[in-house]
Order: C-alpha cells, then structure tokens, then sequence
DNA sequence: ACCCAGGTGGCCC
DNA sequence: GGGCCACATGGG
C-alpha cells in the first residue's frame, strides 16, 4: 500500500482534522514550544493562563517577569525551561525584527533558520511554526509519524530533514494536506500505536509491529 | 505504581 | 553522526 492510499483511507475514516486551531500565530508558535513531549491538554491549559493574563503577545512575553511565564507554563510541565524559551523567542523577535507579522513574513528558508538559531526550537517545531503558523507547505515530521511509518513497513530515514523530504515527496503536496496529514498521524498514533507492543488493534491498517502482541483482537497476528 | 506525552539541548564518544 | 540524560506536570 502506498503512503497516499494510507492518507486518502485515513482522511475518508477520521475525516478533516481541522487540527491547530488558535488566536494567530503566536498562538501556534508557544503551542509549539509548550507541546514538547507533553499532552496536548496541558498546553491548552497554559496557554489559556497566558492569555488570561494578556501576556499573549510578543510585548507581553518579553517584558513579563519569568516567575509568572512559569506559573502560567506550570501545566504543560518541563515549566522552568519553557517559560524561559517563550521569552527567548519573543526577545529575540522584539529586539531583530519590526513586528511578528515582518519576522514571519521573511522567506521560508531564512526564517527557518532563524528559528533553529532559537532556544527550544528544533527541526519539528520550526517545521510546526512554519506550516501552522506561516502556512509554508513543509512536512511535520513527529515520534508518531516516524512510529507509524515504520510499523507499516516504510520506516523513514533517522535524520530529519531527509525524513521531511521522503514525506514530502510521497504525499500530496500542499499546506492542507501536509496539516492533514500530520494531524492524522498523531490522532492515529495516540489510539493505535504506542511506543509499549502492547497496542490495540487499527482498524483502518496493518499496524502490528514488531510481531507483537495485540490487545482487545482484530488486528492479524500474523507472523512470518 | 507504573507508562506515556504533538522535543530539545548538553554532554560524551 | 549517534546514545544517553535532564527537563516536570497530568492523565490513563
């Protein structure tokens, strides 16, 4: 099966995804920093905190004190780091660039590297920022992605950018579909195939890994 | 009491 | 380039 006919099932059984919704784009950039290795459910929390507080802004950021960027980050764990990266990043766009809207406006290339010269900012969240948040089509390349792909057989180079670009060549291009794309892998990813071999069973594809045990039955048990 | 989460940086070899 | 560890809260 190949990697588009994976997508366009997926997309028919899960459907549009509408997935990343925020307030603008610096919604989406600290949702980005906040979400690293934490549930997606603690990173709405602080984000809220952070807006209730009106600090959702790139003044607001900077100028905050860093005990209060970190009762609000608090949630989304890994809280003393984070709040000092969400300060980082818009300190650095405060004092280099006329506004958020210029920064982001700068081809995708260079603000790319921008953001990697960013504290806390790695391939995946600048690929994040740039696809969310700018609406640059480049690939997301995730745990789960990789997870998935390589328990369907098409395991994806170790380093990232080679990873991105296997995806990129292979899917339909474009912002929606690699969004689309993404948002399934991850909704997939946390029902069916966790990191334990112990996963349940998907419906919708041959995910059984390793020739592991599946749990609840349905999925093969085939092994070779 | 585990395991896990929409990664990254620092250190070591 | 890789392997290992710290970073921390919250939910199943």
């Amino acid at each position: 099966m190949s990697l588009r006919a994976v997508y366009q099932r997926l997309k028919r059984n899960l459907g549009g995804q509408d997935w990343w919704r925020a307030d603008g784009p610096l919604e989406v950039m600290a949702g980005a920093l906040l979400t690293h290795q934490t549930a997606w459910s603690g990173v709405e929390k602080a984000l809220r905190r952070l807006k209730d507080r009106g600090l959702m802004t790139v003044e607001g950021l900077a100028a905050a004190p860093l005990a209060v960027l970190e009762e609000c980050v608090m949630p989304a764990g890994f809280y003393r780091v984070k709040a000092r990266r969400l300060q980082e990043m818009a300190r650095y766009i405060l004092h280099n660039h006329d506004s958020l809207r210029e920064f982001l406006s700068l081809e995708a290339g260079q603000l790319k590297r921008r953001l990697l010269g960013l504290p806390g900012v790695g391939f995946e969240t600048a690929d994040a920022i740039l696809l969310y948040a700018v609406g640059h089509p480049v690939m997301v390349v995730d745990a789960y992605t990789r997870r998935i792909m390589r328990r369907l057989g098409m395991a994806l180079p170790r380093d990232y950018e080679g990873a991105r670009r296997r995806l990129e060549e292979e899917l339909p291009q474009g912002v929606e579909g690699y969004q689309e794309f993404h948002a399934l892998m991850v909704e997939l990813g946390k029902r069916h195939c966790r990191p334990n071999p112990l996963c349940t069973p998907c419906p919708l594809l041959d995910l059984c890994p390793h020739g592991m045990k599946v749990v609840g039955g349905g999925g093969e048990l085939s092994s070779p």
